[in-house]
Parts: structure tokens; sequence; C-alpha cells
DNA sequence: GTTATTTGTTGACACTGTAAACATTACCAG
DNA sequence: CTGGTAATGTTTACAGTGTCAACAAATAAC
């Protein structure tokens, strides 16, 4: 099962198609992301893709899962390269998901636009994201034992602080923000007043 | 031209496509939402939308439209309800904000999801919430000048405000905060604890 | 090396958005 | 009232979509 090309057999047609999917999304938009279209640019037949999944929702679904993977690295990768202080490596998992989501629109807007699944598909992604937030409570709670955040429910404090980085950087990515603030708003100016705004009301 | 039943004509038809359209959101999800279907719920041919709509996009934007109007008279109402001083204005705001999100999802969501639009649809609609933020940095103002709020830049403190609202009720919605905070998480109080932690991010 | 399984193709169907041609009603000048 | 014109709705048609069933080729397993 190699790469081998102008074989009947693709070799890797499943990632060929995921990475389809996220150029349409990229190019012209998650309403134009068509199981057709995906197929036509990995050069198979309209309904090679029914071999790979069972339908569309389960295409999108799979890109949405390979984004929240690669955002978990993401966030990973950041904070092993961060200082080793609980200030610093929480300031490292905001900063990197803020840049995933600004740098890989394309990814983000899928992994949070339930409105693309027709039916239940929605059930099946809701555990993708509770990784994440599970290790910004344990973050969270770290703080808190060291008393460099307030006590409090860490949950509800990470709630919030997801709401805010996610409200941003939906905004952003939804053109929001250059409405708002003009064309010429200095985006990661904005990006770091909230960060700041986040760490004081954590009490840091 | 009023509204008489079994004509030929409708009377009223583009209101009763916009509620149609509405309702689809409401059951199915706007991934539902057809030109077909919201005709077939008014009762008439599967291109009489086009006398009113030049195309699907159209029609969407129009909901949102609507949607804002009823957003700004809601929160209007909620102003004009609560007390005088500035504190409780902009407290009032906001909880008619979110009140609105969680009371209306459907509207929510299609207000703040682009990717419901084929084209360039999206920028007839940048206009629809700037008059909302507009208000907002007003208010910040004055609470400022009376030195309730601390000095800066009202717009950012605005855009990281409504960064946290936006964050929060699209989480709601799409029922990522079930997902994270359990199912029988009281909502309503974690908005007050969202607001509060706004205010004292603001220093009030 | 034959056979079963995986993977891809062809063809079909019901559904969608939308344009063109046509029909009915409302409205307005005489 | 009467006609003509604009507004509104219908029918028909076409291309594009998701998805199923039947078929074909390549791979894997024995």
């Amino acid at each position: 099962m190699q790469a081998t090309k102008n074989n009947y057999h693709h070799g890797d047609l499943r990632s060929a198609l995921l990475d389809a999917a996220l150029a349409v999304i990229n190019e012209s938009g998650s309403s134009q992301l068509t199981i057709r279209e995906v197929a036509r640019r990995a050069g198979v037949s309209h309904t090679a893709p029914y071999r790979h999944f069972a339908d569309k929702d389960e295409l999108i679904v799979a890109v949405v899962e390979q984004g929240f993977e690669l955002l978990q690295q993401t966030m990973q990768a950041e904070k092993d390269a961060a200082a080793k202080d609980p200030i610093s490596q929480f300031a490292a998992s905001g900063t990197a998901y803020i840049d995933f989501a600004l740098q890989h629109p394309a990814y983000y807007r899928v992994m949070y636009s339930g409105n693309l699944l027709t039916s239940g598909g929605q059930e099946s992604l809701q555990h993708t994201s509770s990784n994440t937030f599970a290790q910004m409570v344990d973050d969270i709670k770290t703080c808190q034992q060291l008393n460099i955040v307030k006590p409090g429910d860490a949950a509800l404090q990470a709630l919030a602080i997801l709401s805010t980085v996610h409200g941003f950087v939906t905004m952003v990515n939804d053109q929001r923000v250059n409405a708002l603030l003009g064309q010429n708003a200095d985006i990661n100016a904005v990006r770091d007043m909230i960060m700041a705004s986040i760490f004081e009301g954590l009490g840091a």
C-alpha cells in the first residue's frame, strides 16, 4: 500500500481527501465543501470517498478530529518551548491556542461550526475538545495551589477564559474585528491586550 | 395588499418566508435551510421566493438583518427598564445581549455564521453589528469620564468584552458548555460569573 | 495461483439552486 | 368601469449535489 502514481488504487486516498477538503474550505469557504469537488481534486470518481467515509458528515468529522490533534500538538510544543513555571506554561497554552486559530482559520472554522453537520454528527465530536479543556483546568488548579491564581471553581474560570479566547479568534477569522476596529488594526496587539486582561482577571 | 387567505397572491410572502426560514433553522439546523423547503412551508411554489430574494444568500442576509434589529430592540428595552446610572445601563446591555443569544439561538447562529453564505454576501452584513458595537464604545467612554472604568482604548475594551460574551453564548448554543461542565450546569450562574469577571476587569 | 477483500468506477435517483417562459392578480390612468 | 402595465406566483428545465446499487480492478491471504 504505497503511494505509487497512475494506479487504480490511489495509495492514500483518505489523507488526500482530508487535505482536499481543507483546501476547499480555505479557498472557497465551507459552504463550497462538496464530496464531489473533493473527489475531483483527489483525481478519483465522485463515489470513491464513500469507501473511506460513510457520508459527508463523517468526512467533516474526520477533518475536525485532525484539527484538534494538530491544536493539541501545537499547544504542547509551545509549552515545551516555554519556561517551566506555571504562569509561563499557561501563557504559552493561551498564545498557542490563539495562534493556531489565526494561522489555520479553515481548521478552526470547521472545528467549531456544528452547523455544517446534517444530523447527530455533533455528538461524535463533543469529546474532542474536552482534552484541551481538562488540561486547562489542571493548569489553573496548579496555579491556585501556588497562590498565583485566586481561588474559585477552576472549571468556571477555564470556561470564562475559553469564552474570551474562542470569541476573539472567531471574530478575527470572520473579519469582524477588522470591520469593527478598521482594516489597519494590529491583531497581535489586540491579542496581547486580551491575554493581559485574562491574566489580570485571574489575579496573577 | 392585505393578507387574505386562499389568494393567488399570498399577501405577505416575504415575511412568511423569513419566518419559515427561522423555523427550519430552529427545527433542523441551518444545514437543512433550503429555498424549496421554505417555499413549501409558506405554501407556494419553489420559485416564488425568487420574487422577493435574488438568491439564497439574500434570504439569509434578510434573516440576519431581522435578527440584528431584534437584538437592538431587546437591548434598548432592557436599558430602558434598568436604573439610569451608567453601570446599570451597561450591565443591562450585556445581560440583554446574552439573553437574546440564548433565547433565540437560531437567530444568533445565523447572525454570526458567515459560512452559510456562498460568496461575497458577507460584506452586505458587516455594517449590521457596528451599531451595537458603537453603542458599547460610547457607554464605556461615558463610564471612563465618570472614573468608574479605567482609562484605555475604549474600542479595545469593548472588543475584549464582546469576545467574551460572544464566545460564551456561542459555546452554550453549540452545546459546548454542557459538554464541558456537565448537563446539569447552571447556565445562568455561569453567565453571572462571566458578567462579574467582565466588570472586575473594567475596574468598576 | 486461486479466491476473498479492499478499493475504485459507472449509472441511477431524488433533491437542490436558479433561469426562462408563462399565468394570474393588483393597481392605476382614462 | 375599463383597459393596460407592473407585481407576484407557477411550470418547466438544467446543471450540480449526496448517496445507493451493481460492477470492475487490484491487493492480500490461503
